[in-house]
DNA sequence: ACGTCTGTTCAAGAATATTTGAACAAACTG
DNA sequence: CAGTTTGTTCAAATATTCTTGAACAGACGT
């Protein structure tokens, strides 16, 4: 189907044979990052860079994702800061370049360790908070209010034990050690 | 702090004792869903009848988080569609209940299965796809050029592999198996 | 059969997030 | 030092996603 090519024909005819199966990479990981949290572009530049044999300049990349340079610098140094991209220089050359850093591990670790980590850790901090303020109100309370609160703080309990078991488990992932999900079951083999 | 409690201290009033420590985990709990990809008032929702002995109406969750009855309708909706929120009815009630699926684990499950799976696989189709394109290609070029596309085939072999590393941990914590991180980390050691 | 109650859908409006061009700052060159 | 080149920041514009109220449709009781 010539019909979406043919409407970037000029474009296309001078660029380089294999840029249509990078950038279809290249798309295919800016999605599976956006799923991530983070911004579309990231994965889209990542890529490019990891495809290329050689580092590259952001002007390489603006022109090859059809960016503006703010949008380029705003996301390669994102990447920089989550260490999946690494800044190197050319003697000689006054512009900076940019190469993938190979061990995509690396960066899902960093990612998980510090994104989902910390939102994990402020939602356990919030189950605590909520026990304490209904063990506080509990002395205030009717007979049946009371059973009421006394089912809410079971299961706030049961929330923060399954919290802490993902904590866990991310924990044990990011130290790259071995998992048994198993263990996760058994968090809530109840009711 | 006073403060932000007087701003809604009408509607305070007239709320049980525990809704501040209800509303403050279901938060929480909206945080980590937004994270994962879900609209923010899933989790809300779900966490309410979570801590609830009792099923609840839609007019009552409206009434506790403050949305309207079409947000409410939309978001249980998706809940029911994820297996997270189950619908029961009363004899002689009208409306329909709702009650929390209690495993927490079957939901978690459930997401990694259909929307992380999904896109890796639509990954490794697309890396699959330049692959191809990229082989038709080769006989074309020149030798300098061909160097190129072979760096660009080596590192799209090594995307592939890892995404179908990727597939196969979330495959395993999926159906409760036993993981070892290292199989991951092999696929990249390299470079 | 009619009116009422309930749940869903939809288009318009509101709120968020992204993208951009221009202004600024910093580093280098001659 | 004056003039470039390069990189970053910011407010405005753009696009996207959420939210809502109203319209619709189905089920129920009378």
């Amino acid at each position: 189907m010539p019909t979406a090519a043919a409407k970037h024909q000029d474009f296309n005819d001078s660029q380089p044979l294999w840029r249509e199966a990078e950038l279809k990479s290249a798309d295919a990981m800016g999605r599976l990052m956006e799923f991530w949290g983070f911004r579309r572009h990231m994965g889209r530049l990542w890529t490019i860079l990891y495809l290329s044999p050689d580092p590259m300049t952001t002007t390489e990349l603006a022109e090859i994702l059809q960016l503006s340079s703010s949008a380029v610098s705003l996301s390669l140094g994102e990447l920089v800061h989550w260490g999946a991209v690494r800044k190197t220089w050319r003697p000689g050359e006054r512009k900076d370049f940019y190469q993938a850093e190979s061990s995509v591990w690396k960066l899902l670790r960093r990612v998980y360790e510090r994104r989902e980590l910390n939102l994990i850790r402020e939602a356990i901090d919030a189950f605590g908070e909520a026990q304490r303020q209904l063990a506080e109100t509990r002395s205030l309370l009717g007979q049946e209010e009371r059973r009421r609160v006394d089912y809410m703080r079971k299961r706030l309990s049961r929330l923060t034990a399954l919290s802490k078991t993902g904590e866990r488990l991310v924990r044990l992932l990011v130290a790259g050690r071995m998992i048994n999900p198993a263990d996760l079951q058994s968090a809530e083999e109840e009711e």
